[in-house]
RNA sequence: GGUCCCGUGGUGCAGCGGCCUAGCAUACGUCCCUGUCAAGGACGAGAUCGCCGGUUCGAAUCCGGUCGGGACCGCCA
């Protein structure tokens, strides 16, 4: 080694001793013949001192080093003189007095600070990442990464769990996000696709006898990304045979209990977690992933309204839908805008409208109070518990339509009236999913994963009757209003799953065509099994507080898919394009 | 495919029709300086205001387009 010390671990105790240490120049600071360098390394900053008159060879090397030089220095560790120690560094007790100092390599000036913590240009940062990875935001959330990841390997591997690596070269199929393709050579024409999840590797590895496999798999879907999610994410991938819904739970429980307890920076509420069957999520959230920071739950107003002459609440309520409504504290004086706003986040869930009540005293001001009775209006109070100064929101819909929307809203009004509850975490399960879901044009599709079990035989045969009644073995693990992940037990015989396929107009030939290795394996005494998949990106990003999930990668990309650093995608040479046998035809002149 | 926001010395911001010959902080360069730690002081260099076009006597400023970035909708089994 080029150092017998980091920049972080010099202290008091090391007073006397000679150490050699190698680091980048953190800051300089020259007085002329006294001259101080902060030199700094990924474990911390330690401060060189040099005499021009007690050595000046050294003290020219720092006095002409600049930020971000490399420097190796050789020195003997000194108390520093009373009255002038760092408490703000841990190094801040003593320094090395430099009796050698070799330039390792120059820099040029970088392209922003790295000692200080100043936003910058995000593409700027990403093209000069290797730059901002030595600046201490970036360099704690990728250790905080690290640590994690670690964390989790150890975890699984003391309850059994064997990591295997799944191919990244796989079948594309249309079902789900588009897929990043990779041209084959020796199959002109023809593509493997890069896994959006090793979804059917795990349950093959399960028919295998694995038992207990999980991997840290990174994961592919080229769709437009969010401040949420990019082109490719990771997800601790585990899967485990002969277990129900509540065993994957009660594991996955575990491990992010402790994961929150070691790493997150607030603790976590709620231990046992709660869990909450889909249909009772929707009821008191209007959400499959609720936040439970705040409260503001929704209520129904259905029976409030049976008899209605409004025209907007009896219409609905006539085709079967509901009357679902909100209390939103204290905001009886809510602004135009601020309703516009809510309205508009309704709309977006298909909600016609949204139906405002402001509670002042005995009064209740509505722009649909001149279509109600005194009694409706007067049951409105009583089924929210409205109190004077409140509002109360209402959306009249499907009973699905109505939640939802409120759902949103209350979402959003839970961070801009600043409802929730910002010194914890809140973690809870979602379970009993639906099994299918409408598609938008009349169709049927998996609600989570064509793979999801039935939750009984009853559930299956409800796929004959009334398809969006049954519900499946599936289970989201959810936090502070954020999907960290998801799972269920799976289907394990064929004819299930085929019968899974047909209600999606797959049919049997274009199953085998499409999942033949997955529908095969069932075949050769599958085990019941069942597993999660929680994202990794999205686990470090609640733990970190970030919102932005390239603060938590190590080699972000636009929001293009551009990589600003290797210039990436770029053209392919001719030579291997014909190889192959792939012509470029649309040329857009992008870069 | 769409909506909204942003683009000004290296970095971060201000300026939003003429007082701009573009301001501030910091970084950068030279010099001074013996105990600093965001060291201090003096001086200096550094910008076709993303790009193209238009309106105007006059555009960083207004309008249109375009490119790039970000947030969101669509999309995301």
């Amino acid at each position: 080694m080029l150092r017998t010390h980091t920049c972080g671990e010099v202290r008091g105790s090391h007073v006397g001793s000679e150490v050699t240490l190698a680091g980048w120049v953190h800051r300089r600071r020259d007085h002329g013949e006294l001259t101080f360098i902060d030199l700094r390394d990924r474990y911390g900053i330690t401060q060189v001192v040099a005499h021009a008159k007690e050595n000046a060879a050294a003290h020219a090397a720092l006095s002409d080093a600049r930020n971000e030089w490399v420097l190796r220095v050789r020195g003997a560790v000194r108390s520093r003189p009373e009255g002038t120690r760092n408490a703000k560094l841990p190094t801040g007790d003593v320094e090395v007095v430099a009796s050698e100092v070799e330039v390792l390599n120059e820099s040029k000036t970088p392209p922003f600070y790295v000692n200080e913590e100043t936003e910058v240009e995000e593409t700027l940062r990403w093209k000069y990442r290797y730059v901002d990875l030595r600046r201490e935001r970036s360099r704690d959330l990728i250790r905080l990464r690290h640590e994690v990841v670690d964390f989790i390997r150890n975890f699984m591997v003391e309850r059994g769990f064997w990591e295997i690596e799944t191919t990244s070269l796989i079948r594309s199929d249309p079902t789900g996000a588009r897929d990043l393709l990779v041209p084959s050579r020796y199959f002109p024409g023809k593509f493997w696709a890069l896994p959006q999840s090793p979804q059917q590797l795990k349950q093959i590895l399960m028919v295998g006898g694995v038992d207990r496999y999980f991997q840290i798999a990174r994961c592919f879907r080229d769709e437009d990304p969010r401040a949420d999610r990019t082109l490719e994410h990771t997800q601790l991938d585990i899967e485990m045979s002969f277990v129900e819904p509540k065993d994957v739970m009660a594991l996955g429980e575990e491990l992010y209990t402790t994961i929150f307890q070691k790493f997150a920076r607030k603790p976590l509420r709620a231990v046992p977690w709660p869990r909450l069957r889909y249909e009772e999520a929707m009821r008191r959230f209007g959400s499959d992933k609720p936040d439970l920071r705040f409260g503001m739950e929704l209520v129904d107003l259905t029976e409030v309204f049976t008899a209605t002459t409004f025209n907007a609440f009896r219409e609905a309520l006539a085709s079967g839908g509901a009357v679902r409504g909100m209390v939103v504290p204290g905001k009886a004086n809510a602004t135009r805008k601020e309703i516009d706003d809510w309205t508009a986040l309704a709309k977006r869930k298909g909600a016609k409208g949204l139906a405002q009540f402001a509670l002042t005293g005995e009064e209740v001001r509505s722009q649909v109070a001149k279509f109600l009775t005194p009694a409706e209006l007067a049951g409105l109070r009583r089924a929210t518990e409205a109190k004077d100064g409140d509002l109360v929101l209402a959306v009249a819909d499907t009973y699905r339509i109505a939640s939802e929307a409120l759902g949103v809203v209350r979402e959003h009004l839970g961070q801009a009236l600043r409802l929730a509850d910002t010194t914890a975490h809140y973690a809870l399960w979602v379970y009993e999913f639906p099994l299918v879901d409408r598609t938008p044009s009349g169709g049927w599709t998996f609600a989570h994963n064509p793979f999801t079990a039935p939750l009984s035989q009853r559930d299956l045969e409800l796929l004959d009757t009334e398809p969006e009644k049954a519900r499946s073995k599936q289970y989201d693990l959810v936090v502070d209003g954020r999907e960290l992940g998801g799972g269920s037990v799976r289907i394990h015989h064929r004819a299930v799953q085929e019968r899974i396929f047909a209600q999606m107009g797959i049919s049997k030939d274009e199953a085998a065509e499409r999942f033949g290795a997955i529908l095969d394996a069932l075949e050769y005494g599958a085990p019941p099994h069942g597993g999660i998949a929680p994202g990794v990106d999205r686990l470090v990003m609640t733990l970190a507080g970030t919102e932005n999930i390239r603060e938590v990668q190590a080699f972000p990309k636009t929001q293009t898919g551009w990589d600003p650093m290797l210039e990436a995608p770029a053209a392919a040479d001719a030579e291997l394009l014909e190889e192959l046998g792939l012509r470029v035809v649309a040329k857009p002149e992008r870069r």
